[in-house]
RNA sequence: GCGCCUGUAGCUCAGUGGAUAGAGCAUCGGCCUCCGAAGCCGAGGGUCGGAGGUUCGAAUCCUCUCAGGCGCGCCA
């Protein structure tokens, strides 16, 4: 649709140069925006004044020379130079129609684009560690790295969605020590337990499980408790992101790394190519070299490999993977680790522009306007599935993509379980089950939504909310682009929160069900049009779209 | 001190360098004998944190500055 226009204004402009109009050989990147204004035609471009200076002629003049031109195009109802020199185009009726024919073809498929031409992405999202349930925060970065590659997969790329577990390390042993402290206390013992101990209610728990088990850590054929433990707290996570919606490709195991020597190998590598050295007994990466502003400790003086060291072989494998884009999606409190990562890809050679991270800000839940207290130091996370089982799996998904991920996000728990208008998934998803419903009536007194397309049929509709409604659900299609090429879910939830702000005040305004079996027919297939798009949409976001609700 | 993110209506936020800066919530006033009122209509509300600069044109780009959040371990 669009590149169909901007071929009409390129044709234009290339005629006005025959003619003389123009006279350098300059053309402009033709951009095209969709006005605020009705009156301002349903494309714009700025054309003429980006070929002002370089003409040095009044950017007026040009856009008449062009826009006299566009009128001439077949599928151009008018076309008008307004303003310092914007060119609006008002296109003709039956080139709309063409959008209501691409919905009613393609369907489920409608909004689709070779924007990413198979190109294979992977996006690692969540990979929180096997120690504790999903908190909030988690549920954001879920949502977000869930939502991000359904946009990318729909706009052409393959993506690949991963978990890194972080199952090696210190964090493991505590987990570990945590479940046998709780052993003791469940047979008996007194116990104390250290600060940096795990002491959340689900320890007691993999505690109980092991003694039924098991009976103890000591007898014979029992597994080690921190393996035990990890792979219970995974599993909790896996049926947590399940529950979510949310189903990964691949995990990934930190513990592998060392397993198979990537982790030696990456050093190596390092070291080959001269990026590394030694001080005060450790072994240093000089990341500082590319950009990071102070060098990383790959290797402790006590001998033990750093975090970073797994860190850096579990890049050096997803790049050698052959993935030509790798998005991380991290928490905003790790920011401070992106330079030493671009430094590792760097250092091996290649481009880092490969990585994109995108960082989910805090969550902060709100229940009577005041915010649920989260003491971080407690340890006294409000967890996923808390959220989850109090405003269900839909309003979760949508309110965590209701804003850009680098912004705090307020949520507000009333307002999420709550079955009024200012509801905006119910807003949303009410606009779906509500054109369900009309067609359904409509099938009972014998208007039955049309299968195919009818050009003749749909000129009926003339009026100026149809035109709107239209010209938004071929939007549709860029929204998802723009989406996927900023890497913005919440893109998609704003224009869902859109088509539905111009259905229902359509609905309200007009009939769809009358007297005249033409109208009902043409009106039945626009509406049907509306709930396919809002069916894809909510789709992209994880979010169901009900029939009936 | 250095780095990243954020400052837009009372609140929460949209806004690939374009036209008179937009929503939702909240406030106030209306609309169901008629396809789903989980909806609609109307009203008020702004020095886009501030100051310079680039540009025909800046909320958007650059510099400085103020405010808030986060990060700056041989932790994970």
């Amino acid at each position: 649709m669009k590149a169909g226009v901007v071929s009409i204004i390129k044709g234009a402009i290339e005629g006005a140069r025959e003619a003389g109009a123009i006279t350098g050989g300059n053309m402009p990147e033709i951009v095209l925006d969709k006005p605020k204004k009705e009156e301002f035609g349903d494309f714009s471009t700025n054309a003429a004044m980006l070929l002002a200076p370089l003409e040095k002629k009044a950017p007026r003049e040009i856009a008449k020379a062009i826009s006299e031109r566009i009128s001439q195009s077949p599928y151009v109802e008018k076309c008008e130079v307004a303003g310092p020199g914007f060119i609006n185009i008002f296109l003709k009726k039956t080139f709309w129609l063409a959008v209501l024919e691409d919905i009613i073809k393609t369907g489920e498929g409608y909004g689709r684009s070779g924007l990413g031409k198979g190109h294979k992405v992977q996006v690692e999202f969540v990979s929180a560690n096997p120690t504790g349930p999903l908190h909030v925060g988690h549920g954001r970065g879920a949502a977000v790295g869930d939502a991000l590659s359904n946009i990318l997969k729909f706009a052409g790329f393959e993506v690949s969605k991963e978990y890194y577990i972080n199952d090696a390390g210190r964090q493991v042993l505590t987990l570990g020590e945590s479940v046998r402290l709780r052993m003791e206390e469940l047979s008996g013992k007194a116990i104390e337990f250290p600060q940096d101990f795990y002491k959340g209610e689900y320890i007691k728990d993999i505690a109980a499980d092991y003694i039924e088990k098991y009976g103890s850590a000591d007898a014979p054929g029992a597994p080690r408790l921190k393996d035990f433990g990890s792979s219970a707290m995974l599993e909790r996570i896996k049926s947590d992101l399940r529950e979510f919606g949310i189903e990964f490709d691949s995990w990934f195991s930190e513990r592998s790394l060392d397993d198979t020597g990537m982790v030696a190998a990456t050093i190596d590598e390092l070291k080959q190519k001269g990026h590394v050295f030694e001080s005060e007994g450790a072994l240093w990466f000089r990341t500082t070299a590319f950009g990071d502003d102070k060098d990383r400790v790959l290797i402790k003086a006590d001998g033990e490999r750093t975090y970073f060291a797994s860190d850096i072989a579990y890049h050096r494998n997803k790049i050698e993977r052959g993935f030509s884009s790798i998005v991380n999606i991290w928490g905003a409190d790790h920011h401070g680790y992106e330079n030493r990562i671009r430094a590792l890809i760097k250092a091996l050679g290649y481009d880092d522009s490969v990585l994109k991270i995108i960082f989910i800000q805090l969550v902060a839940l709100l229940r009577g306007g005041v915010p649920v207290a989260m003491g971080k130091r407690e340890g006294e996370f409000v967890t996923l599935r808390q959220v989850m089982d109090e405003v269900g799996k839909d309003a979760c998904r949508f309110f965590f993509l209701m804003r850009r991920s680098d912004a705090q996000l307020d949520f507000d728990l009333d307002l999420a379980k709550s079955q009024a208008p200012e509801n905006p998934v119910y807003y949303v998803q009410y606009c779906h089950a509500r054109i369900k419903s009309i067609i359904a009536f409509a099938a009972e007194k014998g208007s039955a939504l049309p299968t195919a397309f009818d050009a003749a049929l749909l000129s009926r509709l003339d009026q100026k909310e149809e035109a709107e409604l239209i010209r938004h659900l071929g939007s549709f299609g860029e929204v998802v682009e723009r989406s996927a090429e900023a890497m913005e879910p919440h893109r998609v939830t704003f224009y869902l929160m859109d088509l539905a702000a111009l259905f229902h005040p359509y609905y309200n305004k007009n009939r769809v069900v009358t007297d005249d079996p033409e109208l009902t027919s043409a009106r039945l297939l626009l509406c049907n049009a509306v709930a396919t798009v809002a069916a894809n949409g909510l789709r992209l976001l994880g979010v169901s779209a009900p029939e009936k609700m």
